[in-house]
RNA sequence: GCCAGGGUAGCUCAAUGGCGGAGCACCACAUUCAUAACGUGGCGGUUGUGGGUUCGAUCCCCACCCCUGGUACCA
């Protein structure tokens, strides 16, 4: 059986999960299910960054301390993963000092030990606002930084570690090029190659405790200065699955398969990560699945807006699954899509209530009538699922699907089984079991819930139920 | 500014150098096994703007406008 690991990219815990978390936590669970049908060995990762600055500050402005800021919002995210039925197998969080911290720093001594890690003085202008350096080109006129226009920037000289990415530019354009490490769709690949042939400098993997503010991993062998959290946090990888404190288990399921990330953070995943896993001489993982971004009701999400979405009371006023449904069927996977709750409703009514349900409750009370028996089960992919899946896109998998479901539909109201009997009338019905039992198979990796509701109530004696999708 | 992606029916999206497609929404008809559901039919377009290449451009080329992401030590 060959093993198939796939993660979502860690969150830093600073504030609750939106509705783009929800988003990616779907697309790597239905990843991660229909591989499982594939029958094999799966393992879906996520996790929790909690070593980023931002962190300690969101903490002192709740008057927290940072362990129980991020233990709790951590926990926020575990929730959200919960309520949608998504399956993590592992959720690591970046404060576990017994398998976290010393995986980090393994990473660390390994890219030391190839010679990548040095250390050198650094200055820049800083902004005490952001807490970060800034170059020049990136400040607006007046020589401040966007999020803090009138704040003025100090110029601020320290002794960081920096990694050598610069060393490893042609490795990447070469493993990126031959997708030796995929990076999926085919433009976000062009737009990482044209980033690094315009040539990679090397980036701090250190701060200096003051500035970590005392939060993070230690760099080893110098207790002055904390891992930067972006070395530490893609790290959560394979902190996760054993790296650094079960060789086996990270023998077993390192490299990943798939990581799935947003648009946001590509960088990370497609350039410095890959890097510092070459300089450790450690496997790439094999692809780089990009989503995009949702929008609500057409607007960017943002904090100032007041509108970023929280995708918990949707769950509860409507289900794991119609959220499942919205956000794989509705949203083109590689563009940014939008979210409102009148077309969430529109899609629940049309294809979920009228759709799906309509179907399996008319072919329900067709069977409960006539005594139909259901002894075995329709267990096929229909065709092009596997297809699209394997081009990741589920919306195209999913139209797939409810096509089955408008021609059985169709099929039902040519044939008029109400105005049949005796044999010729069961043979009809049991083709149509056939066809949902078919549908709900299908289903599985997407709407688990209600798959696993129908093939319970199309197996055995069959019997009418209580809708699956009411009306809204 | 620079790099990349996008702009097609009211909405969400397909498609192709050769009469512009689907689903949803809306309207009408038909129908009862079903959740006022299903089915059939209809309405619906100067393909962002302006040029160019071509017998023919939504598609290829140029310029411009709008949206989105990135633009390196915040995530």
């Amino acid at each position: 059986m060959s093993k198939f690991y796939i993660t979502t990219a860690i969150p830093y815990v600073n504030a609750k999960p939106h509705i783009g978390h929800a988003l990616e936590f779907i697309q790597a669970d239905t990843i991660a299910r229909f591989h499982r049908l594939l029958d094999k060995q799966v393992l879906l990762l996520s996790g929790a960054d909690e070593n980023a600055l931002k962190n300690v500050q969101a903490a002192e402005e709740a008057g927290l301390d940072t362990q129980t800021l991020v233990d709790q919002n951590a926990r926020l995210f575990e929730n959200l993963a919960q309520k949608l039925n998504i399956q993590f197998d592992v959720f690591q969080k970046g404060s576990d000092q017994k398998h976290h911290y010393p995986s980090a720093q393994k990473l660390w001594q390994l890219c030391a030990k190839s010679g990548d890690i040095y250390k050198k003085s650094y200055s820049g202008l800083y902004c005490v606002g952001c807490e970060t350096f800034y170059a020049k080109e990136e400040l607006n006129e007046n020589g401040e930084c966007f999020e803090h226009p009138g704040k003025k920037l100090e110029e601020v000289s320290e002794e960081n570690y920096f990694f050598k990415l610069s060393k490893y530019q042609d490795q990447l354009i070469q493993i990126i090029e031959s997708d030796e490490y995929q990076i999926v769709p085919q433009f976000r690949k062009n737009e990482v190659l044209s980033f690094i042939k315009k040539g990679l400098q090397d980036f701090s993997v250190s701060r200096t405790n003051e500035r970590a503010k005392n939060w993070g991993v230690t760099v080893p062998n110098d207790p002055t200065q904390r891992i930067y959290v972006w070395f530490d946090a893609l790290n959560i990888y394979q902190s996760g699955i054993g790296f650094g404190w079960d060789d086996k288990k990270y023998q077993k399921w390192w490299p990943a398969d798939i990581h799935v990330i947003g648009k946001g953070i590509i960088r990370f995943h497609a350039v410095y990560w890959p890097a510092i896993l070459l300089s450790a001489g450690l496997p790439l993982p094999k692809k780089l699945l990009v989503h995009e971004y949702i929008t609500v009701e057409g607007q960017k999400m943002s904090k100032t807006l007041g509108n970023v979405l929280d995708p918990i009371p949707l769950v509860e006023k409507y289900g794991a699954d119609p959220l499942r449904y919205y956000l794989l069927a509705k949203l083109s996977p590689f563009q940014d899509g939008d979210f409102s709750e009148e077309k969430f409703k529109e899609s629940y009514n049309a294809d979920l209530a009228n759709g799906l349900g309509n179907l399996v409750a008319r072919v329900a009370k067709l069977c409960e009538q006539n005594n139909i028996e259901a002894t075995t089960r329709s267990n096929v992919w229909c065709a092009d699922l596997e297809k699209y899946m394997g081009e990741f896109k589920f919306n195209e998998a999913l139209s797939v699907i409810w096509q089955l479901i408008t021609e059985a539909d169709k099929k039902i109201n040519q044939d008029k089984p109400w105005e049949l009997s005796g044999q010729e009338l069961k043979k009809i019905l049991e083709d149509y079991v056939k066809r949902i039992q078919a549908i709900a198979y299908n289903l599985r990796p997407f709407l688990p819930e209600t798959a696993q509701k129908i093939e319970k109530q199309f197996l055995g004696a069959i019997k009418s139920a209580l809708p699956l999708f009411p009306r809204i």
